[in-house]
DNA sequence: TTTTTGCCTCTGG
DNA sequence: CCAGAGGCAAAA
């Protein structure tokens, strides 16, 4: 990664006190939208907004340098995104106490903070994530952006070339109204169909923004009336209480971390299949020793099974 | 309750 | 080629 001088006038936050890890944040797993350009800069569309950052790689101390576009200096929304506010050395000193085995991934990825993502792209993000490959989910997702979503200008005159174009998520009304043929010839395959229908359900919904409503109800509450709709299990539906509904105790059991779980907590479901009876069971495994931020523990041991021995960092473009 | 099977499509073995 | 990929739901 060639060293990167960026313009005085990008926003600086410092991250001294409160660590942010950008690219393992980014890189994780969690989202599936941004893209890193040659300087190691990351593009992102976040609601109506591009979202740039740049920090020193590996240095989760150092400053996180940003941008917004078209309205800037939108230090509160980047803050919000990026979930600034969370106390992690507090958290770290917990999670070590209650396994060791925790110390190689917070060394290793110390800064790595959850996403407070928009709902609907969660919502609609995940769905595309089963049986399916974090590759292709990516491709998938940003195909559904350029064909549906509302473009977002980005300035010509900036000094590093966007790799874009932008665009926002496409809205609920969009999703419901869009032509399945349109989404199988964009790969989504069989989720297609199940996309617009649950377009269709929050759009029949007498609430004027369901998913957002969410955010404030309790979690066992919110994953029961998720999992209740048709074509999201419990593990989609805890990726959207973690990574868009504040629910910081959610935990997805996947392939990887039911294999975490078994291989540290519960070698006796070893050979048990994944019914909703073991998933609760390994999902409180983590609960029972992380606390109230076992999804964010979560997210450190998943993305260390992840990439054990691998570069983490994705291919510049 | 648990186990099995089909589902779009791409990729790595 | 074929199995599996950060599943899900229907059927047995």
């Amino acid at each position: 990664m060639m060293e990167t001088e960026l313009p005085e006038d990008w926003n600086r936050e410092e991250c001294a006190d409160s660590p942010f890890h950008l690219s393992a944040t980014l890189a994780s797993g969690q989202s599936f939208r941004w893209r890193r350009d040659a300087r190691g800069i990351w593009w992102g569309a976040v609601e109506e907004t591009v979202i740039t950052a740049w920090q020193a790689e590996g240095q989760p101390d150092s400053p996180l340098r940003w941008q917004t576009f078209p309205e800037a200096n939108r230090r509160e929304f980047v803050r919000n995104y990026f979930r600034l506010d969370v106390d992690l050395p507090a958290l770290y000193r917990e999670w070590i106490a209650a396994e060791p085995q925790m110390a190689y991934a917070i060394s290793a990825f110390r800064g790595l903070r959850i996403l407070r993502q928009p709902t609907a792209e969660c919502f609609f993000g995940f769905q595309c994530a089963t049986c399916n490959t974090v590759l292709k989910i990516e491709r998938t997702v940003r195909k559904l952006a350029e064909r549906y979503g509302a473009p977002i200008p980005v300035p010509h005159s900036l000094p590093f070339p966007a790799p874009g174009p932008f665009h926002a998520f496409p809205t609920v009304a969009t999703l419901a109204a869009a032509d399945e043929s349109e989404l199988r010839a964009d790969l989504w395959g069989y989720r297609a169909p199940r996309v617009i229908a649950l377009a269709k359900g929050l759009q029949s919904l007498p609430e004027d923004d369901w998913l957002l409503s969410l955010r404030s109800r309790p979690y066992a509450e919110v994953h029961a009336a998720l999992s209740a709709l048709h074509g999201i299990g419990a593990k989609i539906a805890d990726c959207i209480c973690l990574f868009a509904l504040d629910k910081d105790e959610a935990v997805p059991i996947d392939t990887h971390t039911r294999q975490i779980a078994v291989r540290l907590y519960r070698p006796d479901l070893a050979a048990s299949s994944l019914t909703p009876r073991v998933y609760a069971a390994l999902a409180e495994t983590y609960r029972s020793r992380f606390g109230s931020y076992a999804g964010w523990a979560q997210q450190y041991l998943f993305f260390a099974e992840l990439r054990r021995a691998a570069d983490y960092l994705p291919h510049a473009e």
